[in-house]
DNA sequence: TTGCTCCTCACGTCACGTGAGGTGGC
DNA sequence: TTGCTCCTCACGTCACGTGAGGTGGC
């Protein structure tokens, strides 16, 4: 018979450890001295010992391990939860190689660049989103060619919801793949979650469905928001992920007094 | 001005986290109500917010996280830190990587026989210890040919033990590599901890180094230990460690009433 | 007497999830 | 009045590490 220390030396474990197995009753002592409390173990349960280590060095919880250990599984059980075990560490390896390579897009960003604070890129499942919209074609991005596009389309829009009842929402705007000769389809509109719009002409109502983004926010005018777009870009094809859709604008603030408190959320659907 | 739900289904965290990251000063509101205590937050701080998760989904805990939103390091700091992260990333890849493959081989040794008991495979580091021990060589392994050999050469050791004093600890075997005729040098002996013991031209001192080893337990009489060693070297050219050099044997219990109950630790050491 | 090993609490870890129990505005 | 959102505790999670304070045999 070992005690506690000279056990726990022959398994390369702590005696802590002993006590907490002897205390959740994972591998319990062959015997405790009833006055002292002093614990002594039989030098065979360093089999079991051994098979609880194996158990956890696969990563099994000790719960998980006491299952085994005490209800002695078949051969098909112990197999199944082998191979649940070898898919949770497939997944969780997957994982940690998508932090890896967040990490190794934002070291490429901050050696592209002299800005710090480009490290907000962030990918979320966004809501699905209903909204009230008007539509029109620019000879292409920036905001000297969508500025107008914007003029015209709103105050539309406000008007029919008006009109009708209904409270905009947050500003969105979103777009349509660019043309090959570089005009895009803007649509602009204002959320209206539930609320009954019916359509006109000039006015359609659309659901954005879920889906997975990047997104970064932009503070400031919009005029200034090519570097943004443009590192969101890099940072997304950096990342192993890839471009699935065109972008959308969540204008969480597009009124402030000073324009540089203005806050725009630049989203691009993922994929992979 | 936004309350807590509103901000958080924007930022797709729960207000429960926001609450957390006001507490350790992560992520404090705009304004707390003095009366409610209700927490409301200005739209740009979603900025903040989205660095804070940016952070969280590279893997960074909370503190370091506190630090690089208050700290406003430089380029390099952040560079450091980046790259410190990436570093531990792979780390964990690597040991995730280490235990799938455990669990494989495991799954395949359940494949391969109908014995459910050798998932005890355990990988650790030994003690180093100190033999007095003596030298035979056997014509092959198997317990026919060493069994004579461990008879002649123990007696001699305990006897000389004895002659100076000294306690016998735990009975210790190893191995040479083996010839190409297939003969094998046994070394068996005791350990002896720090005592002092002189060596004779039968008797010899020797230190077994610190080394990292695959490691099974065997109960019963040394006659059935071949499938014990069977499953050990395969378990571990299946795991992608290699065999580092020849075996040692420890006997935990050789002189049991019961021959079954003997226990002998077989470890290999390992490499890579 | 001093050192060593053993014992039993019990707190701390990390980032929240999950009630419990209560309040304020539509 | 009912629902909804907000609030503040405070426990639970997982597998131990780390004291604190005390005991027993050489």
């Amino acid at each position: 018979m070992l005690n506690i220390g000279e056990f726990a030396r022959l398994g390369q474990v702590s005696p802590r450890m002993l006590r907490h197995y002897d205390e959740i009753g994972l591998l319990q002592p062959q015997n405790v001295d009833a006055v002292t409390g002093y614990r002594s173990y039989a030098v065979h349960q360093l089999g079991r010992l051994h098979q609880l280590l194996a158990l956890r060095d696969m990563g099994f919880t000790l719960a998980q391990i006491g299952d085994v250990l005490h209800e002695d599984p078949s051969v098909e059980q112990l197999r199944g939860m082998l191979r649940l075990r070898q898919a949770q560490i497939e997944v969780t390896v997957a994982e940690e190689e998508g932090r890896l390579r967040r990490v190794e897009a934002h070291l490429r960003a901050i050696g592209r660049t002299c800005a710090v604070k480009l490290q907000d890129v962030v990918i979320k499942k966004t809501d699905s989103l209903r909204l009230a919209e008007g539509r029109g074609t620019s000879p292409g991005f920036g905001s000297e060619n969508l500025r107008p596009l914007f003029v015209e389309l709103l105050p539309e829009v406000l008007a029919h919801l008006a009109s009708e009842g209904a409270q905009p929402g947050l500003l969105v705007a979103h777009y349509e793949e660019p043309k090959d000769d570089g005009s895009v389809v803007l649509h602009a509109g204002f959320a209206v979650d539930r609320q009954a719009v019916t359509e006109t002409d000039r006015v359609q109502v659309v659901d954005l469905p879920e889906v997975e983004v990047a997104s970064v926010i932009h503070r400031g005018s919009m005029d200034d928001v090519a570097p943004a777009y443009e590192s969101l870009v890099r940072w997304i094809e950096d990342s192993a992920y890839r471009l699935a859709g065109p972008s959308r604008e969540i204008y969480h603030e597009c009124m402030a007094e000073d324009v540089n408190d203005n806050i725009c959320e630049i989203q691009f659907p993922i994929a992979r």
